[in-house]
DNA sequence: GTCTATACCCCGATAGAC
DNA sequence: GTCTATCGGGGTATAGAC
């Protein structure tokens, strides 16, 4: 595998996609660039040409998170407030975090510390989601509800935590994060109904 | 602060509180023995005679975890399998859990990851939980059904997560965990309702 | 666009004086 | 029980040839 470079030259891609890999499973911290350059059969010196820093390359991971949702705060903003609204939110949400499988929750999971340091500053993933737990819960939301609506947001990530080590498939994650999403709104938006 | 030494020699215990705390904040990794050691006027060698390593540190914690799991499981085992066991040893868990505090729930999810990599070998905190999962859900249960049990077993975790950024007191995070749980189980442990 | 070579720093850890 | 001094190593990052 080393020694072999093709010429195409997506290696800015291919870094990303073992970097990717390598903080998912081993975090962020404990991760060389070496490592990532022998994966690659290339050196450290050259992931310096495709990338300034090692914090560039996982900042590149959270920008196209935090970009969607800005877009879906946008969007939500936009909107009249009608009583269906926050379970449209909510679906949404859903679908945009869940669009690319279960890779990114992974890499949130094992990362999130590192992600809350390096985040852009001013306003990096945690300061998005209380602004959507806002638009959700509208302005005279207390406390249990912010909480109760904080974790549904968060429940892809903590289906993928909790089917770690019991083994389960990709599918089997994402139903059990719907339907704790499901079970944790069903008070508050009798309008969001799973599937 | 810095210098002020004194003798009585609880500097075994007073490493444990500032490393927690900075385990905590900063991430395990991300934390040096040097601050450590400056947080307590004293140097990195001084560490060395009270712990063999860095990992020695970090493992004082999650063994004390650990051992109050091990009790809950030879407790639960003991047990004759009645409808309502496994209401209790729910009950049990999350007071066992939520025992000190949320000190070590903060430092559980802060430290996630390093704690699987640097878990007693054989037989961490996943392993555990697993079998405290399997003990509740008894040996027929499906995996959604594990799945809503380990999300409730981890539902302090999860609270914490999502009360980080929403500015919620320790008691506010503590009942939404509770509320979560109770959500999660509500169809699967009919006798287990909060408080 | 990728390499070799290297600088520089801080890490965890050890030795031995006090 | 704490210190100074130091080791080996690996980390991020740079300079400059090809």
């Amino acid at each position: 595998m080393a020694g072999v470079r093709r010429k195409g030259s997506d290696t800015r891609a291919e870094i990303q996609e073992v970097a990717l890999e390598l903080f998912t499973t081993r975090g962020y911290d404990a991760t060389s660039l070496r490592e990532i350059a022998e994966r690659l059969g290339i050196t450290k010196a050259a992931l310096y040409y495709h990338y300034d820093s090692k914090e560039a390359i996982i900042r590149g991971f959270f920008d196209e998170r935090v970009a969607s949702f800005d877009e879906l705060i946008a969007w939500a903003s936009a909107q009249p407030r009608t009583p269906e609204l926050p379970a449209e939110i909510f679906r949404r949400w859903f679908a945009v975090t869940a669009e690319a499988g279960l890779r990114m929750a992974r890499f949130a999971v094992a990362n999130h510390t590192a992600i809350r340091d390096h985040a852009p500053d001013e306003g990096g993933a945690r300061e998005r989601i209380q602004r959507i737990v806002a638009l959700i819960g509208g302005p005279d939301a207390t406390m249990p509800e912010r909480m109760r609506i904080s974790m549904a947001l968060l429940s892809i990530n903590f289906a993928v935590m909790a089917g770690q080590g019991l083994g389960a498939s990709d599918a089997e994650i994402l139903s059990a994060a719907r339907e704790a999403a499901a079970s944790l709104l069903r008070d508050l938006l009798p309008d969001y109904v799973t599937d």
